[in-house]
RNA sequence: GCCGCGGUGGUGGAAUGGUAUACACGAAGGCCUUAAGAGCCUUUGUCUUCAAAAGACGUGAGCGUUCGAGUCGCUCCCGCGGCACCA
């Protein structure tokens, strides 16, 4: 009688018997080549999801490869500690933000480490506590001192739900991306970290160094959204005032006849002093301001403008322009200020409405094609000296000429907007500034940092920050005059805690510094990043920009902070919506565990779908993945070696090289399928491998599944050492000595022939076994043909 | 509108330009069993055919390149994701 695959029995036996055995434990100072894998730290949210399991178990395997590979494997975890949720739910339960984190965090904790990652907990990093905070402000100074961050009063995004500014990269749809309230603008003063003086730094270039999705370099490209053009110098009619317009299609400056310009923009106050349309006009502006960014954005197909009553030379000869303030000029967009014309639909709908005179400098070549169409197809006419020309070949021609006349110079536009980081919330890092009534702002000295977030505040909202509510950490001495003076009572977005975490992993403790450089040297870049798609336009595009902060600072060697990305996907509720509490529909890894032991629940994850694939969960798959393993141990149990069948050797030689290179492209669906097929064949002939083969399938199959692979390799094995240090199996050299090929005629494939393999360089012979036998003999009997043969590939007769 | 990614059986999905549908799920039939479950075996793209043999068709549509196309090129259609009155 054999014994039945029970996991739950071994599982915990192995748990704790690799933390005595110390089998995960990172040594940094190993000869080894390093590899640092990473994953995204999650969110101290409480409970485990099957979707970090999913996130997680990919990655585990590969690093227990790498490891069984020789390399000295990195791969940390930590928590994103600090943030909103920990406060409203704070707020609801009448629970401190901290304790709430810390308590999450131990449930997560335990949860994590019953899966069997080789995750080693003792670099565990957590941002909300001091240790790490102070960093973030240390490196918040630095910025401060390169004039990277800087205070600044702008209209911005405002969630007034959560009583706070957001970042653009934080709206979603308009609304919040952590409550989901519509986003208003409002005029807050506010911290910005200048990003766009890095914008250009930013964008991917068509083949980059490293190994980054095609869809998340051209997300980042696109949110940067460089775009070359001009800028063109303009003067107001009988008004000491001057301006600048941007332009994109430099062949259709021609046509512009009249000037939009946005209604916030600071110049239409003076532009409209004194004229008969003032009041009209600041009726309009300030109906434009009233309105939320989400109004604005609804009612902007429908164009509505006010004439300021004011009009503009036109620099490239045309009769004077007038100026309109229109509302679909955007402030935050170009200068603020757009030269119009009947070539975009937008302008020419615009002038239609309130009956602006138009012209147009281009012959259509297609008269279908649409005057409003972007492109540059078409003749030139009425164009200055380019008239009569073709508008695609001339338009570098057009910007030397507007350089050369002085009309305008060249200029690159972008989309990407300043990053705003100041929160006016309780549960994040202190702003480390202080502000004295006599020396204005003021940073905190390196030496007096941490400032520390303190416990005791009111953290209901109340439209000023909860920091300021703790009268004895606001106030203290300037330190330049010593006077009264109140620190900066905002906190910092969490996205800067995320924007250089990896760092602070290797050293977690460190005292000197924000992370250790001589470990960030020694390990970074990270080899492997993995993580979600949301983050494509925050997250990793701050952790570059920092990246490359860093490394100005002379702190970093290099520009990109992972070599490769690779971003996973989603498990969906097995009714195939995304998982929600209101649904019933989540899945508790628990009870999967529970029911089919850790084993099953990582080789169902990778199995399910590709890492990047978004699919339901499935319980009749899942036990499909766990018979395997059954069959798995069940074929141990019976072990007996006998003899070395070929087929089967080769077969197994054929798995290893495919789990191998499956493994690296984070195929893990594909490497356990081919483990299938092999177990298969060895069921058929149980006693066809050796003891040898049979240890190398189980070792190939311990990345995936730890404890069965484990739980045979020492106790029906008798191996002393954990599978998880031996050695990845090598690939032996296999030679076929049949092997079957492919016969096509006319490209369809009629029959197959085992050819030996001393044969597959002879075409002649090859051919004459093929053309003799079966359906094919049929197909070519009185024909004549010619033949094409990739040898060992296949053989295709054409008939002529 | 622009950018990116896709479209393959009943389902999840496989296929360095070289036997399309691996592997798994589901389904059908059988064995075992008093029975159920589990397990095992067989079948499973569509059509012609009682069946077999054989053949035709077949990777969103249509062209093209090629001895050979799911894969490469062009023109479309559809789906997903991101951005967007972007001047």
């Amino acid at each position: 009688m054999k014994n039945k695959y029970q996991p739950a029995e071994f599982e915990k036996n192995w748990l704790e018997k690799w933390k005595k055995e110390k089998l995960n434990v990172f040594d940094p100072n190993s000869d080894k080549k390093k590899y640092y894998s990473l994953v995204e730290l999650p969110y101290t949210s409480g409970d485990l999801h099957i979707g970090h399991w999913f996130a997680f178990t990919a990655p585990d395997v590969l690093s227990r490869f790498k490891r069984m590979s020789g390399f000295n494997v990195f791969f940390p975890m930590g928590y994103d500690a600090f943030g909103l949720p920990a406060e409203n739910a704070a707020i609801k339960h009448k629970i401190h933000p901290k304790d709430w984190t810390m308590k999450n965090i131990e449930t997560m904790t335990n949860q994590f480490q019953q899966v069997g990652t080789m995750i080693d907990w003792d670099w565990m990093t957590i941002t909300c506590l001091q240790e790490y905070y102070r960093w973030n402000q240390w490196i918040f100074l630095k910025l401060y001192e390169k004039g990277l961050a800087y205070r600044g009063k702008a209209m911005s995004n405002w969630c007034e739900r959560d009583q706070t500014v957001l970042a653009n990269e934080n709206i979603e749809n308009g609304r919040c991306w952590r409550c989901g309230e519509v986003v208003v603008q409002k005029e807050v003063e506010q911290w910005f970290l200048k990003i766009t003086e890095y914008a250009e730094k930013l964008i991917w270039p068509e083949n980059p160094q490293v190994d980054w999705p095609a869809a998340v370099r051209a997300g980042q490209n696109n949110w940067i959204g460089k775009k070359e053009g001009v800028l063109i110098k303009h003067k107001a009619k009988d008004l000491n005032i001057e301006f600048e317009t941007f332009s994109a299609f430099p062949a259709w400056l021609w046509a512009d006849t009249y000037i939009a310009i946005a209604p916030e923009h600071p110049l239409v106050e003076r532009l409209v002093a004194g004229t008969a349309q003032e009041k009209e006009v600041k009726i309009f502006v300030k109906k434009m301001k009233q309105k939320t960014a989400e109004q604005r954005l609804k009612e902007i197909d429908t164009k509505e403008g006010v004439f300021t009553g004011r009009y503009a030379r036109d620099p490239f000869g045309g009769e004077d322009m007038p100026i309109w303030v229109a509302n679909f000029a955007l402030m935050d967009f170009g200068t603020g200020i757009i030269r119009c014309s009947a070539h975009d639909t937008r302008d020419y709908e615009f002038a239609k409405k309130y009956k602006i005179k138009l012209k147009e400098v281009v012959d259509r070549i297609d008269p279908d094609y649409p005057i409003s169409a972007h492109g540059n197809r078409g003749v030139l006419k009425n164009s200055g000296p380019f008239a009569g020309k073709k508008v695609e070949e001339n338009i570098e021609k057009i910007v030397d000429w507007i350089v050369k006349e002085k009309i305008g110079k060249r200029h690159f536009n972008y989309h990407i907007r300043d990053w705003s980081i100041s929160r006016q919330r309780y549960w994040g890092t202190p702003v480390p500034m202080i502000h004295c009534p006599k020396d204005g702002m003021i940073a905190v000295p390196y030496e007096n940092l941490p400032v520390e977030l303190p416990y005791e505040v009111d953290f209901t909202p109340h439209g000023k920050p909860p920091l300021a509510t703790n009268a004895k950490w606001l106030h203290v001495k300037c330190p330049k005059c010593g006077g009264a003076a109140k620190r900066d009572a905002e906190t910092l977005d969490t996205f800067f805690d995320s924007a250089w975490y990896w760092l602070r992993y290797l050293n977690p403790k460190y005292e000197k510094g924000p992370f250790d450089l001589k470990r960030a040297e020694k390990f970074t870049p990270v080899d492997i990043y993995f993580g979600g798609a949301e983050h494509t336009l925050g997250h990793t595009l701050y952790a570059r920009f920092f990246t490359k902060f860093f490394k100005n600072l002379g702190l970093l060697d290099h520009d990109e902070f992972a070599l490769k990305r690779v971003q996973h996907g989603i498990v969906l509720g097995p009714d195939g919506n995304k998982m929600s509490k209101s649904k019933g529909n989540v899945i508790n890894p628990d009870s999967a565990v529970a029911e089919y032991g850790s084993d099953t629940v990582r080789l169902y994850l990778c199995f399910m779908m590709p890492y990047e694939g978004t699919g339901p969960w499935s319980d009749q798959t899942i036990a499909g993945v766990n018979r395997f393993l059954t069959r798995v141990w069940n074929i141990f149990q019976s072990y007996s070696s006998s003899s070395n069948d070929k087929k089967l050797f080769i077969k197994l030689q054929k798995t290893i090289k495919k789990v191998t290179s499956d493994i690296k492209n984070i195929k893990m669906n594909t490497a356990i399928a081919a483990m299938m097929e092999f177990l298969n064949d060895w069921e058929r002939n149980p006693g066809g491998i050796s003891k040898d083969g049979s240890k190398k399938f189980l070792q190939i199959l311990a990345p995936f599944a730890p404890f069965i692979t484990e739980e045979i390799w020492r106790n029906v094995m008798k191996e002393k050492q954990s599978i998880h240090l031996s050695d990845w199996p090598k690939l032996e050299r296999i030679i076929e000595e049949e092997i079957v090929i492919p016969v096509q005629v006319n490209g369809k494939v009629r029959n197959t022939i085992k050819i030996s393999q001393d044969m597959i360089k002879d075409q002649k012979a090859v051919e004459k076994i093929a053309a003799a036998e079966g359906k094919v003999k049929k197909y070519l009997t009185g024909k004549t043909y010619k033949t094409i043969y990739v040898p060992g590939k296949i053989l295709n007769f054409i008939l002529l």
